[in-house]
DNA sequence: CCATTATTGAAACAGTCGTACCATATACTG
DNA sequence: CAGTATATGGTACGACTGTTTCAATAATGG
């Protein structure tokens, strides 16, 4: 007996704090603005997130949960050649609607290295990439365990994301990824 | 007349700092912890800085100093070909000493997409690169005007540098690295 | 209505933050 | 010595932090 729990709700301002923290960051993240900007409180907060960093850590698996489903959506098909789906990763991860998802790994990446204990799985979840693209890069791989051309296209992608997020020449960036493609078919 | 005054005292914190920012990042950094590392206060800090704003972009400054200068001692003879510049660019940007100055320069590369305000020199400080990049990699650019090559090649070097900071898997950023000098060469 | 459980508000606690104010100490010139 | 400028200590202010405590409200079942 007694009044039913509402799970709803706290699905409703994690959500909420996704968009949040992906607008604003993660560094100056503060639970009193964050609350006044979700209309609830730092009270509720830490009733339904325990405290602040299981808030955080909450709200960083659920922008894992929204961008990995969105690049599921945008991979291009099965039979495309290695070449097309290295520029249609590219096209998603450069878009600007990704920006904030970019901004938010750039900085947990940074956090991560200065605090590793508080991202204990973030090894792994760049390892995790290589199965996946290796397998959609296997006709310029040198075998089926080869992790040096997936790290190579992965280290393009990041480096050329990181230029881009500061610089913001999408030109010269886009040119250097078909120079890339250039290499790879030769 | 008066006290003369004692430039040398704020260089030596100035120093001492920076070595303090290096070891334990931007991040938390905090006026009252740092002046007790330092054996100061405070109260001398903000005399020296004025604020903690001015003591943090002097700290960036002479982390940046002391990086150029470093790498300039190890840049290859001007005679090496591109691919032995190349390796040693890496090899030295990937040492393990280095690896301060690379959480540093990632951690301001992640706050500055947050608040690019404060940082209203970082775009420049990348194209600078092109310009002595693009002179050492005069053989494999298609002009004297080619910034592509030296975008990409920075590109795989930020993003092997990313990954070998989160994984630590030296030896398949190296391999990585030895992947895209041979698609150089060919 | 009552018991029970979930939800929520208001306020306070114990800290830390950057910074400002005021006094004092120090080292120099004349 | 006095005068003057720099250097420094101590302290407090106001704002902010995550979290806790206490009390009140809401919604259900019996």
């Amino acid at each position: 007996m007694g009044r039913p729990p509402d799970p709803a709700r706290r699905e409703a301002t994690l959500a909420r704090a996704t968009d949040y923290v992906l607008a604003h960051g993660l560094a100056g993240l503060s639970l009193r603005p964050l609350a006044a900007a979700l209309d609830t409180s730092p009270r509720m907060l830490l009733y339904d997130f325990g405290s602040k960093r299981q808030l955080v850590s909450a709200v960083l698996a659920e922008a894992r949960r929204r961008g990995a489903t969105r690049l599921a959506e945008n991979l291009p098909a099965e039979a495309a050649s290695p070449e097309e789906h290295l520029r249609g990763i590219w096209a998603w991860v450069s878009a600007p609607e990704r920006a904030p998802f970019v901004r938010l790994f750039f900085e947990v990446h940074a956090d991560g290295l200065a605090h590793p204990e508080n991202y204990p799985d973030q090894a792994a979840a760049i390892t995790d990439w290589f199965h996946t693209l290796g397998a959609t890069f296997r006709d310029i791989t040198t075998g089926p365990d080869d992790t040096v051309t997936p790290t190579l296209v992965m280290a393009v992608i990041r480096g050329l994301l990181f230029d881009l997020t500061t610089t913001g020449d999408r030109g010269r960036t886009d040119r250097a990824l078909d120079r890339f493609c250039e290499l790879l078919r030769h």
